[in-house]
DNA sequence: AGCATCTGTTCACATTATCCGAACAATCAT
DNA sequence: ATGATTGTTCGGATAATGTGAACAGATGCT
């Protein structure tokens, strides 16, 4: 018989492309996987992967052994999930969620502390990670449930096999140091900002490519990024310590945005979503996060408006 | 994560309610089964199984547990199916059928020559069983085809998840020794066959059943069935050899008919139905036996009319 | 071209998991 | 009562599965 554990080596090979890294993500030496994929054919009676230069493929028997296994391992993790449930009673077992930084702060923590209250038997596991890495790794079934966040006029791909759910939407704000010329108004020009020194983050990211086109579009100028940083937190220490200036979602500066000027932008209404991404199937337990999840978000923007 | 071998265990005490039964059908000894579903319970984390008696039963997380593992036992046997089919470039697999002697004789052996020819990649298993046992089996996946027979005005038990087809209607005849009195005619009235000494199945099956309900309404009298066996070649030995009469399916009359008197009863078209029962989901090697199957059934129609 | 580095594979060996057989306790039937 | 059957527990033999080191082919950089 067909041995599930084979199986996931397979799909994770599939999923991966190398040996090497199915290994890395699932605890195992390359030597191993490579033995156990060498019984899996054996056990096949044909060939399933080929070498293609220094990797890997997936024969045609391999690829309609993989998409067994898929299915296979997913009804092995609803079938875990439900005994779970079935033995507490109620929702259990473990979830495992990805969460940018603001969204590890803001959403999760919080929904965390909820969710001991209401289900204790959910074991909640949290990783901070970005979406780019998080959505490949949810749908290998790293993750559960992964949120991410989408910066006006820059969509992300959608994907059939996932599900995705809104959160909420924040809005993003100026801050600058309360000693800053522009400090007085409650809502500052972006164009008056040219002279600036800024903070953003890492070059390629979503905020950095919104940072900059918005300096473009409504102020005119081509920012100085000086102080590159994914941690919105290193960057609110620039904007206090260095002079400097930064565009950060509201959620941010609930935590360490306290004796900045905060102002909205003037020329447009700039911000981002943040939604909540899920393969197709859910168990009991991770529908119980999710709902957490919408419930943090909802007590946030119900406070922002 | 689960193990397929122990959710097998669990299915297989499930349907048999016995932990010995199980290690019995399965090639174990009682003790591994009972270990095994000792480390079930204790990666489940709660008891799947409750002693009452001296046997076992399923606890409500067993319940539900046990309906995961028959979805993905079913699964497992899919994936097997398509990879062996993918592997050969055609039909392939093993496919245990299940059939009553004369079926075995008249139709399964000739499917089984065809099928060499057509699909060399089937390893077709047959194995001699009534229907009564062959059925549970089936939905215990100790069989993939069973072929049944049912005899007019008994009709047999009919199962949701399982896919019944017929494959033939066959005659009954009244078989009599070349020097009995009524052997001239072409038809026989049972009505004057009150004082023949008889051969017939053993009590309880639905030939004797079929035979004695025969004899008293359209004979008038109780048949004094003085040699008893369910196997047909025996039936026709005593008629031939000790001077008996019996009612036997036309099909059986080709092997070892030869020389005896073989006549249609005059009261009413007495016949049986010949079909095959499969499980729901069927592997293309399943669907294709299933096929040659048919073909010899359709053949064998034809010459009967 | 040459070397470093990545890939996947093979080997020897240690560890773990799994199964059997025997002995035991509990239940039911005769 | 007693014999038979059922499920469980305990050593011990066996097989499966993991690691780490050594190897061969392929890629890319200088």
């Amino acid at each position: 018989m067909l041995d599930l554990h084979r199986l996931r080596l397979l799909r994770e090979v599939h999923g991966r492309g190398t040996v090497h890294a199915a290994a890395r993500a699932l605890g195992y030496s390359p030597s191993a996987v490579s033995q156990q994929l060498a019984v899996l054919e054996r056990e096949a009676g044909t060939a399933l992967l080929e070498r293609t230069g220094r990797n890997v493929r997936l024969t045609d028997a391999g690829q309609v052994l993989v998409r067994h296994a898929i299915a296979l391992l997913e009804g092995v993790e609803a079938a875990e999930a439900d005994l779970a449930t079935a033995a507490a009673g109620r929702a259990a077992g473990a979830v495992r969620v990805s969460a940018f930084q603001t969204a590890a702060l803001s959403i999760v923590a919080p929904a965390v502390r909820a969710l001991a209250a209401s289900d204790p038997d959910i074991r909640v596991e949290v990783v901070e990670a970005e979406v780019e890495q998080a959505v490949p790794a949810l749908r290998l079934h790293q993750y559960d449930v992964a949120i991410g966040d989408e910066y006006d006029d820059l969509p992300r791909p959608v994907h059939a096999d996932l599900r995705r759910e809104r959160l909420l939407r924040e809005g993003l704000r100026v801050v600058l140091p309360p000693d800053h010329p522009e400090a007085g108004a409650a809502e500052v020009p972006l164009s008056r900002l040219a002279g600036l020194a800024w903070a953003g983050c890492q070059p390629g990211t979503g905020h950095r490519s919104m940072q900059l086109r918005a300096c473009r579009q409504y102020g005119g100028f081509e920012p100085d990024v000086r102080y590159s940083s994914d941690d919105f937190l290193i960057q609110l220490a620039m904007v206090r310590t260095a002079g400097a200036g930064a565009l950060l979602p509201e959620l941010v500066l609930a935590h360490g945005g306290a004796g900045l000027a905060v102002r909205r932008p003037a020329e447009a209404p700039l911000g981002r979503e943040v939604y909540l991404v899920t393969r197709q199937v859910r168990t009991p337990a991770v529908e119980a996060v999710a709902a957490a999840l919408h419930a943090v978000a909802a007590g946030l923007s119900k406070v922002e408006s």
